[in-house]
DNA sequence: CATGAATGAGAATTCATTCAT
DNA sequence: TATGAATGAATTCTCATTCAT
């Protein structure tokens, strides 16, 4: 009897693979890329270590993609707030809280994709996230100019330092180490007001 | 005849020190941490192994003090700006935009001291160069806002967040891989505009 | 098909745990811990670097673990004949003659783990070692001043002066060059008698 | 003017000397071999690492000119108590006594000295150490059987045997690691006995 | 002659990847 | 097909010895 690939084997594969990103992702979240070995991987997925190879052709593959996966996901939610209609300052302003509050919530997560490097193929990743974020934002600051609320400017450079901001206001090290030290909301009102006093040029 | 040591032998040390330091961080520089290993740094330095060992305790030693001789010197340069004299405006735009031609002179160097963490002690290096320059920043916020040149504001967090827009702005992904893609000149200006219309509130 | 820890696969680790121990035992008693690397103990039981550390944790766990393995082996030899019935005095003269022959047999690794410490957990197997032996000869001390054979001593103190007088006639510097220099039989007899007329404090 | 080696200078190589080799001993004593390195002892000599090798011609035959002085010492101790006059068995008695008194005092060096080597070459210095000790032990022995006070016995094996007795009674696992556990005197005493008993055959 | 800086061969350990079962 | 045992290149660090000053 031929083989077959079943619908169920299909099935088990798409769910192994899954769970090794997620799993991957976790330990990212709990010890960033340097606890992240393969093998430990494999066991708290519960699959062998082959069983990754099967699925992602190197380490640098796999944590791409756990970035990637993040990345699609949370850039998703901004992408949907950006292009949601209406005026472009309060659009910007839930899109980096909404961007923001889920950071802060995802602790150590957030500080390992956004700034610790691993393998060039990860970086690449990384950067991808960042860039794609940009664009979103870029998106927004076109609007806005557009639409005469935010005065002429480099959109792309004002988008990276939005990022940027947004990133190193977070992670940085003002909020101490690794963790959300100082009350989250408080901080995420102060790096918002921050970038919308940027964009916009003028207070509040 | 009893050892001395010599003013010459005294130079040697001092500028062998040196050259491993220049090394290393040409070598960070070049690869990123990744490529930075003692053997390599020692080769291309023309020393031995263990001379590196003589003058720096650790691998980690050795690089967490590259960052920190970086951030000396750079911080230096931001932080004497900052304590000159005048309004705070202008001596925001010369820090940031001293700051920011210097780094993008820098090339990779500036990427890898600021995103690319390697070893503990050497992250902290890291973390300390932002907040060393986060707390220069700080200093002209206050104040400007003293001075009614800026509105209140959380300084920390503004702090933080021109660090960030300033340090992704010049290594950000849209400033196109990791080198200086675009004219710098121009994106120098677009970086502390930026900075500038977030801190003040007002356009120009 | 899952992967099953099949009987061949169980029999092929622990054997190969056990030529790892072999060849760490055979080393050490060629040329004493120090010809013991790691490296060399994989190259000659023919498997690689990282095999060997898939089954001991560290160099120093598993020359422990070799020293733990021959003293569990020999000191339960003693132990047997120790606790055997009888009068005491037979009873330690065939334990001891039993280690010593045993020993003599075994050439050089006698001495090796006997007299030659490296790391602080290999020396720590080693004193356990010694120890055990002791308690052994203490047991035998024990039951022979109880039913009158032998006079009132420290017994502690005898069964080291035993375990002492037994390892230094064996390796010691009269025997010449670590080497079963004399006739073997002789010198056990002789070493037996010592020990004998020690703890009984009587000839023969 | 042709270099003359003067009394001076010849003075000085003597003490150097001296203080290097009382430096090394020290180093042993309080960490073993392993915390004696070159470089550590040249510190504490107050000398250049150099000089060490001015003096030695290699570490492994510093050390084992340590061995060999202190047991120059020690076994000059034994001898002379050995050749003294009167009946063998208090000459044993006052013998032994007095090396395991010495060597309670000296702490771990008596320790490293005969129970920890290194090199082959100190290993070999140690060995005649023991040898040394035994030879002294077995004149006694052999003036106490042609005197009638002890049994016939093979008296090499027997000085090998109150040789390893006696330092395995101190330095022992019964002992408490590395330390004096118990109350000296009272050790001494049992070791002495032990001896005494083991080489005449009848109680004490 | 004394010095101590420089050397670099070694040694232990890690971990991504392969492949027999 | 899944598994996980085996692999060994790569990396950091140590320390006896040499030799220019």
């Amino acid at each position: 009897m031929p083989y077959r690939r079943t619908d169920k084997v299909e099935a088990r594969l798409a769910s192994d693979r899954e769970r090794i990103l997620g799993t991957a992702r976790q330990l990212v979240a709990e010890g960033g890329f340097r606890k992240a070995q393969i093998a430990a991987v494999a066991a708290m997925a519960e699959v062998g270590v082959g069983t990754i190879y099967r699925h992602f052709p190197s380490k640098a593959d796999l944590f791409a993609e756990v970035v990637s996966a993040v990345s699609r996901r949370e850039v998703g939610i901004v992408d949907r707030i950006a292009e949601s209609g209406g005026p472009a300052t309060p659009r910007l302003a839930d899109a980096l809280r909404t961007f923001a509050t889920r950071a802060l919530r995802s602790g150590r997560l957030a500080n390992a994709l956004i700034a610790e490097p691993a393998e060039p193929a990860v970086d690449e990743a990384r950067l991808r996230y960042r860039r794609d974020l940009g664009r979103s934002i870029a998106g927004i600051l076109d609007y806005g100019i557009q639409a005469g609320e935010f005065p002429r400017q480099d959109v792309d450079a004002s988008a990276a330092c939005v990022v940027g901001a947004l990133l190193e206001g977070l992670v940085g090290p003002l909020a101490p180490s690794g963790q959300i030290g100082r009350d989250g909301p408080r901080l995420v009102d102060a790096i918002v007001a921050f970038c919308l006093r940027a964009v916009s040029g003028s207070p509040a």
